[in-house]
DNA sequence: AATTTTCCTTGATATAGATCAAATCATGAC
DNA sequence: GTCATGATTTGATCTATATCAAGGAAAATT
């Protein structure tokens, strides 16, 4: 799901209120989803879930980065997703998970106990929608990687990793060019979900330095330098996707 | 989504009913959708819709096989899904999609207008409800494929593939493992699929024969001979992704 | 400050799968 | 039945990326 902190920012205690499930309640609606509210916090690296966990609850991601990630009996892993703040996780209607959940950074978790928050739903049909499109959001998202992870080059795997990034961490102003962007993982898992090894990743990444695309402050924090070349560099439709 | 076609079973007319939205309609329910209700063919390899097309419809697919695929500037493709009898198109609360869905064989849809459709969602949760479920389904099923195409090699590739044909085209009976299955796929679109090039899946598709794991009794018509052999090669977990 | 650990870089080499090229095989059209 | 068109097979070669190996830089821990 994409990232709307722009609306997170009405709510400073827990985004869920605004983006992920509340956009249309009724004050007593959302009194309800109040008294159903918990908060877990994970350290950096903890589990969050394993692939075959009971799903207990629904939550949405308040602070930190996690990742969904899938892994091969013998070691191989691929992460299918990204978890930013205001990021929903839970499967309304399902019972357990078939990948893992670690927290990358730090995390706070928002959480709904499942049972409830599922009957919550029965009787509020535009929660229920919400859903759905959250749901679909998610798999044009995961079907964007899919193109990626099947028929891009290891050039236009790092600019559209990079490329996604800008624009979720951007809250749409053209002024937040100039702000350093965080890069929330680590080489080794930037190439775990690029389907790439991470020397792959971290000569790619020189490159892009070398050539002016991306200049980094430190291992953490980046800049954009040249946009466009970085947009031409993703392989991707210059509108971006939009109708022709 | 899983086909189910046991279930399809109890429909000659519209699987739509069983399915994808209806499991829990009321009469008056099945009466209102069954207004809606409109008929649409298509020919092998017709388009169905493009990507930035306005949807008007939502609809099931009742015969043949589509799929949907994602294409760069410079031709590369990726199919992002298979769509067999049952599965649904459509989203609820989008207006547009980003892929292009065409037809492999002759296929027949039952669709249904959009706003309509949307409309009846609003008042009945439990179809909302099962639309979750199925994009839930479909997002297992992408994040499955992701591993696939970041982490498989060309022989997993296949096999996985195989496999999902297997599961998706028998009826649960152990008897079906007898007769010959379906490949509704040219190898160019299979290559499309899996992330690799036709010549590729052509060797280790003639690989796997000659070591006894299929049989084609013609171009679109095979048999599993070594469904254990299959299942190692796939590179997936023996347990099927079950909990530990 | 020293030490350990984790992360990143760089080089040399190997290889799976892509690419290029040509037959051969089906299948439907006429 | 012949032709034409697309689908498949097979071989030779190439190349992007993986793999193996080692050193260096940053961060965390003592």
């Amino acid at each position: 799901m994409t990232v709307d902190l722009l609306s997170r920012q009405k709510c400073s205690d827990c985004p869920i209120r605004h983006r992920a499930v509340c956009a249309r309640c009724s004050p007593s609606e959302l009194d309800r989803l109040e008294q159903l509210k918990t908060y877990k916090s994970f350290k950096a690296g903890d589990p969050i879930l394993w692939r075959g966990d009971k799903l207990t609850y629904v939550a949405s991601l308040v602070q930190g980065v996690a990742t969904l990630g899938k892994t091969m009996e013998d070691g191989r892993t691929q992460m299918v997703g990204l978890l930013l703040p205001s990021d929903f996780i839970g499967r309304p209607g399902r019972a357990e998970i078939d990948f893992d959940v670690v927290a990358v950074t730090d995390v706070t978790l928002c959480c709904f106990q499942r049972k409830p928050f599922e009957e919550m739903i029965q009787s509020t049909p535009h929660i229920a929608q919400r859903l759905v499109e959250m749901a679909l959001d998610e798999l044009d998202v995961a079907r964007e990687w899919m193109l990626l992870l099947g028929r891009k080059t290891a050039r236009e795997k790092i600019a559209t990793f990079i490329h996604m990034l800008v624009q979720r961490q951007h809250l749409g102003g053209v002024e937040d060019t100039k702000k350093d962007l965080v890069l929330p993982l680590t080489q080794e898992q930037i190439a775990n979900y690029l389907g790439l090894t991470l020397e792959t990743v971290s000569r790619q990444l020189g490159a892009m330095k070398k050539e002016g695309i991306v200049h980094f402050s430190d291992r953490r924090h980046f800049k954009v330098v040249d946009f466009p070349a970085l947009q031409i560099a993703t392989g991707d439709d210059s509108d971006g996707g939009m109708l022709v």
